[in-house]
DNA sequence: ATGTCC
């Protein structure tokens, strides 16, 4: 097992494992993170970084970011871009179980204290209207076709269903949509689990909050300004979830899959199962990617509901429609891919396949990818929090290039679960939260304490050490003031 | 993360 002298400090920020760490490396690892952050991260992040350095395709560095942890092979906050065209592997170890798990965040006029009267009401009518827990089912019903055309047109279909705003679209990722889906490509069973759960949260750290900008959390009030986010003691609603059983469904099939052909079709030897993966221009390295499609689009879909829903909610409390409430949102992110994005390595233009695994997509202005709204200023990131120490809005920078424009995607655990209900009594949290104006509601009390930000790494650390490293700069912090989860 | 083991 490494430990810390093993790496080497390239930068402030910047540590890297040589190829001479472990046989087999075709790249160096490299992971990010203060000294604060590499101290206290888990060794076998290095391990699992540098076995992600020996697959096949693999670019300039396997990357780890802030807020990583130990994963299914590849470690949380993992990023590897695999040249396509030089026999790269697509794995869904590197993607996720929870295919396009991601953030969406939404602004409103509305100050603090205009809430802060009908917080309690808010939060009772959205952990209503907004399925959480496992196995959770949706308000929203839809035929088998029906979830077949949701998986190939995303928050579109949504849209068109009335369930949303066409300004929603773009500013999603993809504009909510990615092409190339294809549905011959999943299991009826996958379709069995995702059928009835559109519109619904999840379990684990899934979760949707009310927040509030406070003046002294604004970092850049240009760019503040810019997204609208300059209303005194500013209202903003934040969630994180992804495709459900539905996405994770589609990575058990395919993992399996890949398992059977992986070494005795491809020859692919690797070092831990867990990180089983195909040629991408193998027959099954193709229907994973159409597979995984489905899945990306299938969790646009399911967070342009929870939106639509959030909506229905605030017009009905407040009594107020809901452009008149200001609800526009600001950007929905993956932060669980893997996408084909042209970048320039060694000078030369290529296309990789990245792969984004608990890690945050942040392009730099002027990439093409951008909605036209953002282009000039770069991407918006949205990076959350614990439900006790807040989140943030960060913005893709030009240096970002470094990590083929990725960047972190979370606090991060510093503790397993199990540790964390030890530690914690959900109930008693729940009213430590209540008297410092934090109103939760949770399917279970075990989620709570298992969430508690004590288990989590210091989110303003994680956030410093991307905004030194170049990979996104803080534009506002959100501080929690409800939330729901499962 | 996940109908937390078809």
């Amino acid at each position: 097992m490494a430990t810390l002298n093993q790496l080497e400090r390239v930068t402030e920020t910047i540590w890297e494992l040589p190829r001479s760490f472990k046989a087999g490396m075709r790249v160096p690892a490299r992971i990010y993170g203060t000294e604060k952050i590499i101290r206290a991260m888990d060794e076998t992040v290095y391990d699992q970084i540098s076995n992600v350095a020996c697959l096949p395709g693999i670019t300039q560095y396997a990357f780890c970011m802030p807020d990583g942890h130990f994963g299914y092979g590849f470690p949380i906050g993992g990023v590897a871009a695999m040249d396509v065209d030089n026999d790269g592997v697509i794995s869904p170890g590197g993607i996720g179980f929870d295919i396009n798990c991601g953030m969406r965040l939404i602004k409103t006029h509305l100050s603090y204290k205009e809430v802060k009267p009908h917080l309690k009401t808010l939060v009772d009518r959205l952990f209503k209207q907004i399925p959480a827990g496992v196995g959770s089912s949706g308000l929203l019903k839809v035929s088998r076709s029906e979830f077949r055309q949701v998986c190939q047109q995303g928050a579109r279909w949504c849209v068109q269903q009335g369930l949303g705003w066409e300004e929603d679209l773009e500013r999603t990722e993809e504009g909510g949509v990615i092409g190339g889906a294809e549905p011959a490509k999943i299991s009826e069973r996958a379709i069995d689990r995702g059928l009835n759960q559109l519109g619904t949260l999840g379990s684990g750290n899934h979760y949707l909050e009310i927040q509030v900008v406070h003046p002294e959390n604004i970092y850049d009030p240009t760019l503040a300004r810019f997204f609208g986010l300059d209303l005194p003691e500013q209202v903003v609603i934040m969630f994180h979830c992804g495709s459900r059983g539905f996405g994770h469904q589609v990575a058990t099939d395919y993992l399996q899959r890949f398992l059977k052909v992986m070494t005795s079709k491809y020859g692919l030897e690797i070092r831990d199962r867990e990180l089983a993966c195909a040629p991408f221009h193998s027959p099954e390295g193709q229907d994973y990617f159409a597979a995984m499609k489905c899945a990306l689009n299938m969790s646009f879909a399911n967070r342009q509901v929870i939106l639509h829903r959030v909506r229905e909610v605030f017009a009905e409390v407040l009594g107020r429609s809901t452009e008149d409430l200001g609800m526009h949102m600001i950007y929905d992110v993956a932060h669980n891919t893997a996408k084909l994005e042209p970048h320039q390595v060694n000078g030369k233009q290529r296309t990789l396949l990245v792969h984004r695994k608990g890690a945050t997509r942040a392009f730099g202005p002027g990439r093409s990818e951008l909605p036209e709204i953002y282009r000039q200023v770069g991407q918006p990131v949205i990076i959350g929090g614990s439900m006790e120490t807040g989140s943030y809005l960060l913005i893709g920078t030009p240096d970002g290039a470094q990590t083929f424009f990725s960047t972190a995607h979370g606090s991060g655990r510093t503790m397993s679960r199990r540790k964390a209900r030890k530690q914690w009594q959900g109930e008693a949290l729940l009213s430590q939260l209540e008297e410092r104006g934090i109103y939760i509601r949770s399917v279970s009390k075990r989620g709570v304490a298992e969430e508690a930000g004590g288990a989590y790494k210091d989110i303003d650390e994680v956030v410093t050490a991307t905004d030194l490293a170049g990979l996104s700069k803080p534009v506002v912090r959100f501080i929690p003031i409800g939330n729901i989860k499962g």
